[in-house]
DNA sequence: ATGAAAGCGCTAACAG
DNA sequence: CTGTTAGCGCTTTCAT
C-alpha cells in the first residue's frame, strides 16, 4: 500500500491564504519531484506519455506527500467528470439489484463512479433530481423506465449528456434504451398458465407503472385467448402500494378469494407478492399450484427455495447493466455506439408454484 | 415549471474558444439581468441578501436561459461540494434501508446529495474506495461499521473530513459514532429465550463480522445463564456466505438438526435466514415455536406477516441515518455537535415465532 | 517527452 | 445591497 507517511498536512502547516482547502496539490508534488504541474497530471492521466523515469519519481513523490487528486478541479478543467447519474425508484428494491450492480461494475472498471438519484415510484421527484444531477455534469445519465415529463425530456436533451433508458421500451427514446416489453410479459403469462388449463387468472399488482402495463398485457392475453371471458369479463385485480410486501401478497389473495372465488390463478406483480400469496395460500390449506398456481416476476434469490419453488418471470439484470454502461462508455470515448437500442427480452422460469 | 425556452445552447451557437462545455454559465445569466456574476450567485446562494427586484430580475434571466449552476465549478471554488460519500456493504441490504432512507432524506433537506460506495461484504475494496471517495472532496463521510484498516484511518483523519462511524460501538471512534452494541443484542436473545425455557439455542449467521459478533454474544449470554452448558459445551453454529438468504436459512436448519436434534431455539442473523427456517420447518412439520423458537433480526416489513409472525430484533434505523446526517451537517454549518457519539439501542419484537 | 500559459465556471474577500 | 479582483486545482493548447 501506499506510503502516507510524510508530512501530513491540513492543520499541519496552514496555507497562507484564506481559501482553499489546504490539502496537497499537484504543484507540491510537482516541486517534490521536480517537475511541472501537467506531468504529474499525465503521470496519473496518461503514464504512457510519461517517461519510465520521470513516471517513477513522480510517483515516489505522490506516495510521499499521500496527495489525493481533485476530481471537481479536474473535472472542471477537462469536462470530464467520471461521474455518472443513474436515476432509480429506491436503491434497496432487489428487482433492480443485479443491474445496479452490473452498472457500476461496469462504470467502475471504465474509471467511472456511479451516484444514484431516488425518484421514488411516484416519480414526484424526478424532475427536481434532474436538475440536481446535471448540476454536477455527469458523463452520462441513467434512467430506470422511460422519462414520460416533458420538461425532464427538454432538460436532459438540453444538458447535452448521453442519456441510456432502461428496463422498458418505448418506440421514442431520448437518446438510447436498453429494455424489454412488460405487455409482452403479460401476454406471456396469460399464454403460459392457460396451457396450464388455468381459465380464471387473476392479478395482484403493486401500484407501479410498469407492473401495471405487465397486467393490462395479461388481460390482454387472456381475452385473445378467450380465458378470460368464461366466467367473467375482466381481470380480477388487487392493487397494493409499491413496492409490493409479503403482507399486501396474504392480503391480496384474501381479497381476492373473497371476490371471486373462482379464481384459479394469480399472475403477482413482485416475488415478494407472490411468496405472500403462498404463505397465505398453506395458512389456509389451499394447495398450489393445484387449486391455485401462483407466477411471480423478478426471479429474486430465494424463488427457486420458496415452497413450492417459484415459477416466476425472469429479466437479464445484469445484461441490462452492462450494455447501458456500455452505451455510455463507448459515447464518452467517442466511438459509435454497436447497438443504441436493446430489447434484452425476458422468460418464464418454470418451477412448481405454476 | 420553469421556462427553459429561449434559445437552447449546445450545439446552436457554438462558443468560439475550443474548451468548456458550451452550456450556459453564470456570466450569461448576469449578462440577461444587467448585473454582475455574483449577483448571480448570492440569488442562488444566498437570495436574503439580494434585493428583492435584482432577486425577480436575475431569475427571470435563470430561466429563460435554463442555465443550472456548475458544481464543479461551485464546489472548486467554495471548497464545499455538497456532496456526502457514504460507504455500504451494499446498497440493497434491506437491513440498512431505512438508515439510508432517512440518512438521505435528512442531507437532501440540507442541500446535499448522498452518493454511495459499495464495498462488499469482506470490505475488500475499502481502501481503493475511500480514495476514489475522498478525490470528489466529499463534505462528509458516513462509514457502515468500524473502519479498521489502519491504512483507511489515517487516510480519512488526513482528508481532514467529518466522518461518522455507523451500526457499530468502539470506544476508539475517527471521529463521530451513532450506532449499537452488536455483543449486547446476542446476550439479550439469550436472555429472552432462556426466559422461553429454551436450553439449547443454536445460531444460523451470514459470514458477515457483525453477525458474527451478535453470535459471540449469544455464547457469552447463554454461558453466563449456564444454558449453553447444558446438553454441550458450545454453541451450535451454522454459517452462511452474506448476505443470508432463504435458502441458506432452509440448508442451515437441516444442518443443524442433523448434527444437534436436541436444539430449541435458532438465532438467526437475519430476518430473511429466519424465514428460510420458518418455511424449512413448515416443510418438515417442525412446529414453530413450540418445537423450535426462531428469532430473527432487522424486523423488516414481512416479519410481521409471516407465519408464525417472526420475533425479531429492531433497531431504529431512521433514528441512525437521520442522527449521523445531523452530526455532519452540524459540523460543516461550524455548530458543535451536540452528540457525537451516540448508543441508539436496540430492542426484541415479541411475536409468535418465539 | 516535457513545459508555459491560459483558462474551466464559480465564489471568497474586500471594497464601496 | 452590489461590484471588482483574484483565485480554487486542475488540464487544454501550443511550444520546444
Amino acid at each position: 500500500m501506499d506510503d502516507i507517511s510524510a508530512s501530513p498536512p491540513g492543520h499541519t502547516e496552514g496555507r497562507r491564504g484564506r481559501r482553499g482547502s489546504g490539502k496537497v496539490r499537484i504543484t507540491d508534488v510537482a516541486k517534490l519531484a521536480g517537475v511541472a504541474p501537467i506531468t504529474v497530471s499525465r503521470v496519473l492521466n496518461a503514464p504512457s506519455s510519461v517517461a519510465a523515469e520521470t513516471l517513477r519519481r513522480v510517483q515516489e513523490a505522490i506516495n510521499r506527500t499521500g496527495y489525493v487528486p481533485n476530481m471537481l478541479a479536474g473535472g472542471l478543467a477537462s469536462s470530464r467528470s467520471h461521474l455518472i447519474a443513474a436515476l432509480v425508484p429506491t436503491i434497496a428494491s432487489p428487482v433492480f439489484q443485479a443491474t445496479w450492480e452490473a452498472l457500476t461494475e461496469t462504470f467502475s472498471g471504465a474509471g467511472y463512479h456511479v451516484t444514484f438519484g431516488q425518484t421514488g415510484y411516484g416519480g414526484a421527484r424526478e424532475d427536481e433530481l434532474i436538475k440536481t444531477m446535471i448540476a454536477r455534469r455527469p458523463d452520462g445519465i441513467v434512467l430506470t423506465g422511460i422519462m414520460h415529463s416533458p420538461s425532464g425530456r427538454r432538460r436532459l436533451i438540453e444538458a447535452d449528456i448521453p442519456v441510456v433508458e432502461t428496463w422498458d421500451l418505448t418506440p421514442t427514446p431520448i437518446d438510447m434504451l436498453v429494455g424489454f416489453s412488460h405487455e409482452h410479459i403479460g401476454e406471456a403469462v396469460a399464454k403460459y398458465l392457460h396451457g396450464k388449463k388455468k381459465i380464471r387468472i387473476a392479478v395482484i399488482t403493486a401500484a407501479d407503472e410498469r407492473a401495471r402495463r405487465r397486467a393490462k398485457g395479461l388481460a390482454t392475453g387472456a381475452a385473445r385467448l378467450g380465458i378470460a371471458t368464461i366466467l367473467a369479463p375482466e381481470v380480477p385485480m388487487f392493487v397494493a402500494a409499491a413496492p409490493g410486501t409479503l403482507g399486501s401478497g396474504r392480503k391480496g389473495l384474501i381479497d381476492l378469494l373473497a371476490r371471486h372465488p373462482e379464481v384459479d390463478a394469480v399472475f403477482c406483480s413482485s416475488d415478494m407478492l407472490a411468496l405472500g400469496v403462498m404463505i397465505e395460500a398453506q395458512a389456509r390449506g389451499i394447495p398450489v399450484p393445484e387449486r391455485i398456481a401462483v407466477v411471480g416476476y423478478g426471479d429474486l434469490n430465494f424463488a427457486v427455495d420458496t415452497v413450492p419453488a417459484l415459477t416466476t418471470v425472469s429479466v437479464d439484470g445484469p445484461a441490462i447493466g452492462r450494455l447501458a454502461a456500455r452505451c455510455i462508455i463507448d459515447r464518452a470515448q467517442g466511438r459509435s455506439v454497436a447497438e443504441p437500442i436493446v430489447d434484452v427480452g425476458f422468460s418464464i422460469v418454470e418451477r412448481a408454484s405454476a
